[in-house]
RNA sequence: UGGGGGAUCGUUCAAUGGUAGGACGGUUGACUCUGGAUCAACUAAUCGGGGUUCGACUCCCUGUCCCCCAGCCA
């Protein structure tokens, strides 16, 4: 694609991509990177940072990479490299052979530390932890000194080396730039570079006691990599000045830091850390519990890649705090599934329905669309017979205002099938309907009445001899406030706003027997009710559907509405 | 009370001195063998106060509010 035919900028990372390009300013190169720390899993914020990320890359012919910021073993492992890995490809993104780590960078950092600290512009400082707070100052106040900010660049030198070396323990010493302990940013007051961590490093193992910080490894591996423009969210703004200043002392390649605002959603948390809380104390199951935000729970909810990306291309980039409403990533997500989920039917809490007038033995095959917005995914044969099962929500005995459904004396269709009407009911003892009895009309096969009666509702049913049993997981939003950080009383956070409905297991549930083959992860439209996904613990002797999300539902909003009125 | 950012329909993103627009949500209606989908219409905003200008979301002054920064986390 050439320029010419491009669309112009979509926001202001473009713009300014535009511009250096027009400009020359990298010789007209593009080239971005997604930076994780593997130390948790990817969540749905991150989906956002992805998509810009490679989508600027793709969009103006350049490159992309992936690299692991990991420069902090303590927090690091294996499998959330495995599982970021995983989640980003799924999203459907390649990095090709650009797979690189911050940790592949070691030794040049440990050169580069050299470096600086022969021009006198790092320092090892003996001072603990607490002490290189207090000499920090504050906000408002300039920080002091440390005592051993003026060593010899020979002194520094050896120490540096010996820290290397691990001939001191943890926490003992750092090595620091040297900039300004009275700067405004706190940043700039000479901020730690390397500290001593006798730990085992997921990839480099126990070849290093000593590992760059954030700070010092992020600015130079982007550099390293030839990035163009490095995109990050808007913490990092303070920072850049900090990235700047090693750049320059360094004289090395110099990328364009650009900070845009992080995706928040409401009724949810984008905290790596919370979500660990969540995970640790068992809150949910895991990391890939289907009420996580993380992209692994997406996908095990059945979530779609594309609706994934296209609901990220349509948040926007910019740099205001936002809270984007939930219902637009369901919005995206119906949109999707609607084009591609073939149509099943399913009754979720099963009501037994008997035909009186229909042959006990009788057993038909009727035909059924298995996707009205897409004919090539063609028809598929139902059972139908006298005992069926539908919906307890679609009988009711007596009938709310505007509600359409089955109640004694009404007829309604039954999809694909006939017109039934109500004309008796069983109870139990506690006079609950049990059982509903109709009589069908023979006149109306298929759904349509030659005398050209109409029936204002259309159910869903299973028939019970073929019905195949599933256990069906149905999901709420995992916080009961749109803001999960808002909390009312003294030393609550976020947990205090679980929402303890968040998952109902339906075990009774029943399934039309063209669903008896199927996968982990088929997703499907369960007419009338929504769209569901088979779980990975499915087994063929125990189905297991998770709901992705429900359809949009007119009645439940009457519903909702008529409840309100009487309240 | 230091520094760095940011304020436009309920939400989110546009409009870059020239008719404030899109998406989501909401409401109403049409259509429908899914109360789905689809289609149509409606709803609704420039943080406040000054100024410059024929004309200001945009430029200037001033005020207010919100977010980030005092990890050897990223």
């Amino acid at each position: 694609m050439t320029s010419g035919d491009r669309p112009g900028p979509r926001n202001f990372i473009e713009e300014i991509v535009e511009e250096d390009i027009r400009t020359g300013k990298y010789g007209g190169r593009v080239h971005t990177r997604f930076p994780p720390e593997p130390n948790g899993y990817l969540h749905i914020g991150h989906a956002k940072a992805i998509c810009i990320s490679y989508g600027i890359a793709d969009k103006y012919n350049g490159l992309y990479n992936l690299r692991f910021d990991d420069t902090n073993p303590t927090r690091e492992e294996q499998q959330y490299i495995d599982a970021i890995k995983e989640d980003i490809r799924w999203l459907g993104f390649d990095w090709e052979d650009r797979e690189y780590y911050a940790s592949d960078y070691y030794e040049q950092l440990y050169e580069w530390g050299l470096q600086l600290i022969r021009k006198g512009k790092a320092y090892v400082d003996d001072l603990t932890a607490e002490q290189i707070r207090e000499h920090r100052g504050t906000l408002t106040t300039p920080g002091k000194e440390s005592p051993f900010r003026n060593r010899s660049v020979e002194e520094n030198l050896g120490l540096f080396e010996r820290m290397r070396k691990g001939d001191f323990p943890d926490g003992s010493r750092v090595l620091r730039a040297k900039i300004d302990m009275a700067a405004a940013n706190m940043n700039m007051r000479d901020p730690v570079m390397y500290r001593i961590l006798h730990a085992t490093h997921p990839r480099t193992g126990d070849k290093w006691c000593i590992y760059p910080t954030y700070d010092w490894a992020h600015g130079q591996s982007d550099s390293i990599e030839g990035i163009t423009h490095s995109l990050c969210s808007l913490e990092f703004e303070n920072h850049r000045p900090l990235y700047d200043w090693f750049l320059e002392e360094l004289e090395v390649h110099h990328p364009q830091q650009i900070e845009f605002a992080r995706l928040n959603l409401n009724y949810t948390i984008t905290s790596t850390r919370k979500l660990r809380t969540l995970v640790e104390e068992e809150f949910v199951s895991g990391w890939d519990d289907p009420r996580m935000p993380t992209l692994s729970a997406m996908r095990r909810r059945g979530y779609t890649p594309e609706a994934i990306r296209r609901f990220c291309d349509n948040v926007g980039v910019a740099k205001a705090d936002n809270v984007i409403d939930i219902a637009k990533l369901e919005h995206y997500l119906r949109e999707d599934l609607n084009k591609t989920a073939p149509r099943v039917m399913a009754v979720l809490r099963p009501l037994k329905l008997v035909i009186d007038n229909y042959p006990e033995d009788k057993i038909e095959e009727l035909d059924a669309v298995n996707n009205p917005e897409d004919p090539s995914m063609g028809m598929r044969k139902v059972p139908f017979s006298r005992l069926l099962y539908i919906e307890q929500d679609d009988f009711r005995e007596e009938p709310p205002p505007k509600y359409y459904r089955l109640a004694p004396g009404r007829e309604v269709r039954l999809r694909y099938a006939y017109f039934v009407k109500c004309v008796d009911v069983v109870k139990d003892k506690d006079g609950k309907v049990i059982e509903v009895h109709c009589t069908y009309d023979p006149e109306t096969r298929g759904g349509d009445a030659p005398d050209g009666r109409k029936v204002k509702a259309t159910l869903h049913w299973v028939s019970s001899a073929q019905a195949i049993r599933a256990e069906v997981r149905l999901y709420d939003r995992l916080f009961t406030r749109s803001d999960p950080n808002e909390v009312e009383g003294e030393g609550k956070d976020f947990r205090a706003n679980l929402n303890a409905n968040s998952l109902e297991t339906l075990t009774d549930c029943r399934l039309e027997p063209s669903l008896s083959s199927v996968k982990a992860s088929d997703r499907y439209q369960f007419e009338r009710l929504g769209y569901f996904c088979v779980d990975p613990d499915s087994r063929v002797d125990k189905l297991i559907f998770n709901r992705t999300v429900s359809l949009r539902d007119t009645w439940a909003k009457i519903e909702e509405a008529q409840e309100k009125g009487k309240g």
